[in-house]
DNA sequence: CTGAAAGCGCTTACAG
DNA sequence: CTGAAAGCGCTTACAG
């Protein structure tokens, strides 16, 4: 229980901490701190001494407060556990840390009510821009309104609901879904396929329309019939995709092959097909789209389209950087595309 | 370009702005923010109308700066891309908000430098507790000179290397890999399998020490042989599982089953015994470790033990937050019970 | 019930 | 090259 006045101290050690510590002033702490050239060489190596002495943190709170900064960016994903979001996630955090931000972290559930609730909290840690990728439904008026246009947003991956101005205040990253869709199809098509469901994902969502537009784009070009029966919805996951199998063939004709609202989709109808007896990859052609880890690893491997999320969470947050730097710049809207990766195994040519 | 008096201007709406557009004190905003039942109703209501008005954001950084508090917890995690993870992150997220906390993100991708990196990052903006699940190789020593003694931590999933006094200060959620990987070992054992290997991971990691004791322990209780080559290391993913598959026919006696360090690893397993030829599940029996989305739905489903990442993460969040109730309270140690989810098809009884 | 004042930990002109 | 002073947006005893 001595009463150094070393470390320690059941509080944290502050500027004037070390200010005391070497007889400076704090203003001289805070430009060795910030790197100004201004010190003169001793003084700024003693003030180092000092700091390592007294295990000095940095409390950038406060220093953002002073300046009127921010040093962090709020990342709002509809569902984390989604791998394809964890890998943006990934993407988006290792390049702000490059760039000197910390990522705020908020997972809305594709909950609508949650991403108001978080975007609201976050908010109030005034980050300096947003990364969203909306829950389904999400509504463009409502968002902006607790945003506010004070603070630069990112949209990826989803368009907002509702009326938007066309040149709307925001930067958006989007991947290419239609073109996307559309490959997918014209692949399966040109393999002999005609009879081609388009499987998942809910009518609601912009890039499950968006995918759909593009099947049917396809489907057209070629002179290809869409029964009403071939267009079924799902939640996108594996789970529900195998438990919407059936719906496929409840009438006639039944369809020998599907493009997929995605991966996971993809994987849950290969599951449900194998449980109605029926093998993907040799009685059924599949398509998925997003190209996970898993896609390449199922049997049979998943011909998909791949939209690399690392490396989009990455650009997403050098386009908010970007912005944060020009904030008076055009609203950019940035289309990816996606590239098809064919792996033979799970669109066979159609039988005869 | 109206001079209104109201809402916009290009500053942020503060405190002040409030109190001046409705005639009261800083003070008494402030009261009526933190809900204070000191203030006069008529007076809530006024502020709370102006508040409204204005479009006042709370700036929650200055607050704390004030009181002192902090609202925010690092969550910093050694690969966030894998799905483990991810969930794990879900469920730390959904808790801390429901807490009123914040989720300050980083993740490490498995590098004892950019953890340190990224914990040096997060600790300036002051977190009030950190949730770490340290990269392989994370020393002890390092982790807590950079953390403090001042900020709470919470080890999950590895423990930290390098000598540390048994009651470490921080606390630790766990789960029972040793037993875990007995359980598996066992059921292969039950099955008649008495060539089984232990294939995957790191011998630097302590889970994979773990999981790897409890191996060998159900081995030995049975009085079974372990060969020497029947212990492969590889890095806990799918490709290199896959790359390393080989290696376990080497040399004989050969292998008949393996006990996977996770699911990641076993699937990769499944996938290389496939391009050799040895049907997982038929010819070979295969378990993992996490039972990951992907472990059910897998041709053949995979036998594995179930960790519940999401509930991970929600207990993790909640005994950090309750340490930060209670900082006096003895360290805790919480090892949770994994539990054996048999999925017959990747493992088969030996066949004599 | 409300306001004036001090202060959280930092930064930045401005003097000297 | 260094220090005194003011101020970022908030909170909280303390008077009244």
């Amino acid at each position: 229980m001595a009463t150094d006045s070393t470390p320690h101290a059941n509080r944290k050690v502050t500027l004037a901490d070390i200010a005391a510590g070497c007889d400076v002033s704090r203003a001289t702490v805070s430009l060795v701190l910030r790197g100004s050239p201004l010190v003169n060489k001793l003084t700024r190596a003693r003030v180092e001494e000092e700091l390592r002495r007294q295990g000095y943190v940095y409390n950038r709170a406060a220093a953002n407060l002073r300046r009127r900064t921010s040093s962090s960016i709020a990342l709002v994903l509809n569902d984390l556990a989604n791998p394809f979001f964890a890998e943006f996630a990934t993407g988006v955090d290792e390049a702000l840390g490059g760039g000197g931000y910390v990522t705020l972290l908020g997972s809305t559930g594709e909950s609508v009510t949650r991403e108001q609730a978080v975007l609201g909290s976050l908010l109030e840690h005034d980050p300096a821009g947003v990364i969203l990728s909306p829950a389904e439904g999400s509504d463009a008026g409502q968002v902006l309104r607790t945003i506010g246009v004070r603070t630069p947003l990112l949209l990826f991956n989803r368009e907002l609901a509702g009326k938007v101005s066309p040149d709307a205040p925001w930067d958006r990253l989007m991947l290419d879904n239609q073109r996307g869709a559309r490959l997918a199809t014209e692949h399966l098509i040109a393999l002999g396929q005609k009879r081609i469901a388009f499987f998942g994902g809910h009518a609601a969502s912009s890039s499950c329309q968006q995918r759909h537009a593009g099947y049917v784009e396809a489907m057209k070009a070629a002179g290809l019939r869409i029964e009403p029966h071939w267009r079924i919805e799902c939640a996108p996951n594996r789970v529900d995709a195998a438990a919407q199998c059936g719906a496929l063939f409840f009438e006639s004709p039944a369809p020998t092959a599907a493009v997929c609202y995605n991966d996971a989709v993809a994987l849950g109808l290969m599951l449900g097909l194998y449980q109605r007896g029926i093998q993907p990859g040799r009685d059924f052609a599949v398509t998925g789209f997003d190209d996970i880890a898993e896609a390449g690893l199922s049997a049979p491997p998943l011909t998909t389209l791949a939209s690399t999320p690392r490396a989009r969470g990455k650009q997403a947050a050098e386009l908010l950087l970007q912005r944060l730097r020009e904030p008076q710049a055009e609203p950019q809207r940035i289309v990816v595309p996606v590239q098809l990766v064919v792996r033979g195994s799970s669109c066979p040519p159609a039988t005869a």
